[in-house]
DNA sequence: ATTCAAATTGTAACCGGTTACATTTATGAA
DNA sequence: TTCATAAATGTAACCGGTTACAATTTGAAT
């Protein structure tokens, strides 16, 4: 399709100069006469030249490129993280290239070998479950790369996000601290999601006999989070709290309120996790856990960097969530 | 970083044949004996070769990339535009590539250039608002591009998408027909948005004696859908019914009412547009309008495709939405 | 066994950049 | 003016594939 592209040949027979110093002024080195640089600048300009990438990337063996394989970018926490990676990464020079999982590692592996097919120089991976045959094909092609969302300091490869289990137990911990002893956990699918079963197992470390959590899957939707209230109250009328950890479900949670007669928080506290944009503006503002996804975000796009660019290898971190308390969990009535 | 990785001349050298004969196998060539296929492929895996995109681009001349820039993925509509892109583009043996223009004609330009010099062979662009060197670009280029999301016959370039005036138009008519005389319909921000702009058109080409309207524009999230129905309802008590262009707007509508003893649809229908995944689950059911973007993304796919691979010239293709009535709206009560 | 066309494999040029090294030009001190 | 040195520019090899064309092998027919 695309017709006839200036190369880098045609600039400097245009300059009557060398390809040497069309290059040069191009990359922007300081070696060039003033009048050259506008010369060559001129040409390109007229000629419409663009470097050819793949010429480049051939002859520097850089691609610039860092790929990110997610499960699904139809939650908006993913949305809200490949958006800011893309800005960070763009930011220092890089550019993001993306593919969907679907949770499945097969599709992962399956989008990995495409990825580095595409000359990825990097990789952010997304939770704790990876095939082994993944981890293995990085190690033998040296390819560098991240894991996010969870922090996990155990793994030998760096991982850079929150601990999920301390976060579901501090959530666990505030709404008890309000005097609640029934607490409903909602949660969505635990297959294929570390990070949905870390949270559980921080939240059933506090389990006891002054604590009952009671704990419902569901689809990790609006749908979802409806259907569980219903059915776990009424299977058990002393619950006080739901813990969502998800902001879908705790919306699903209001849904199936209604009609009831059942009012939040007066009769049922809830608590999301995740923060989303609509949290404050729902009825009654939703007390949750803000996730620093973007922080998480910006602070792989510059580790990655740094290690593409300085080779500074890439170290763990913790980043920390934190409550953000509005008007859906109150004090147990008695 | 990446340690040394094995090109075709070391897979030639392994098996003692030429890099011609390498790549025919692995470029599936159908003229090589059976006996020396399996040969390369066997060194092939045990090299762990995977073939260099840059030389392979560089020499075919082809990147099997697209790239596509869209406003913000943090809208569901363009996280699952993206979705169904990146898996129909798949399908059919290219990669795409994402940028954002946070709808600013400027950032939409110098992602382009970017792209382009990524190697994008072709380019999917959101919206019928781009800056005319944009257009330029492509043209001289000869870059081949489409418009999506919205269809407009009347470019001379391709359009896919749906009929946002007559969408409008359409929902205006479905209220008006429960006898609603008074609709307030609420709209994110017109600026740079001409997807709004033609919806609002649509609604307002409706406009008469009979039929009162008013138009509220907000920012296009949950609380600004709140905020606009408490103001419009403030001031103008004789409306029953509200059309949102975008469900979470009806989602605040829906919260803005709580408190107010306003009841839906009772005292107020709503109707919104997206048919957004929980427009079912929230109480009571949200009537829509579902929007095409799967499809309109399938579409875009195949004829990018079509394009690139066999040269078919793209046409514009209308598709339309479609009415889901469910509970929130009802005949006004005289 | 010989011949010849068809099938397989090899050779080498080319894609469009970068960069080490060689060459030319500019600058300034003697 | 001359020469030493530094700065600017040029030459050509290289990155790792593809592919036209040449060379070789295969196999069927005579």
């Amino acid at each position: 399709m695309s017709g006839k592209v200036g190369s880098i040949r045609d600039v400097a027979k245009e300059t009557g100069l060398s390809i040497a110093t069309v290059s040069r002024v191009v990359n922007g080195a300081k070696n060039v006469t003033p009048k050259t640089r506008d010369r060559v600048m001129d040409a390109c300009k007229k000629l419409d030249y663009l470097p050819n990438p793949a010429a480049k990337a051939l002859s520097t063996r850089k691609t610039k490129t860092v790929a990110a394989i997610i499960p699904t970018i139809e939650h908006s926490v993913f949305a809200k993280f490949i958006s800011a990676l893309e800005q960070s990464l763009e930011d220092g020079g890089y550019s993001l290239v993306l593919a969907i999982s679907h949770a499945d590692e097969e599709d992962e592996l399956k989008a990995a070998r495409k990825l580095l097919g595409m000359g990825a120089e990097a990789f952010i991976l997304s939770g704790d479950a990876h095939s082994p045959e993944l981890l293995d094909l990085f190690k033998r092609r040296n390819v560098p790369f991240i894991v996010t969302s969870v922090w996990n300091p155990t793994r030998d490869y760096p991982s850079i996000g929150y601990n999920n289990f301390m976060l579901a137990a501090n959530a666990v911990k505030f709404i008890a601290s309000k005097g609640h002893r029934d607490i409903a956990v909602l949660h969505g699918p635990l297959l294929m999601n570390d990070r949905t079963r870390m949270r559980r197992e921080g939240a059933l470390s506090l389990q006891s006999d002054r604590l009952e959590l009671t704990f419902v899957e569901s689809s990790l939707d609006v749908a979802g989070g409806k259907k569980a209230i219903r059915e776990v109250l009424e299977h058990n009328g002393k619950i006080t709290a739901a813990l969502c950890f998800s902001d879908v479900l705790a919306l699903g949670v209001y849904m199936g309120l209604k009609g009831t007669g059942r009012k939040i928080p007066k009769d049922l506290s809830v608590m999301g996790f995740d923060n989303i944009d609509w949290a404050e503006a729902v009825e009654p503002p939703l007390t949750t856990i803000e996730l620093p996804d973007r922080k998480i975000a910006a602070e792989v796009a510059s580790q990655i960097i740094a290690l593409l660019e300085y080779g500074r290898p890439i170290g763990s971190v913790e980043l920390f969530g934190k409550i953000i308390e509005r008007n859906s969990v109150s004090d147990v009535t008695v």
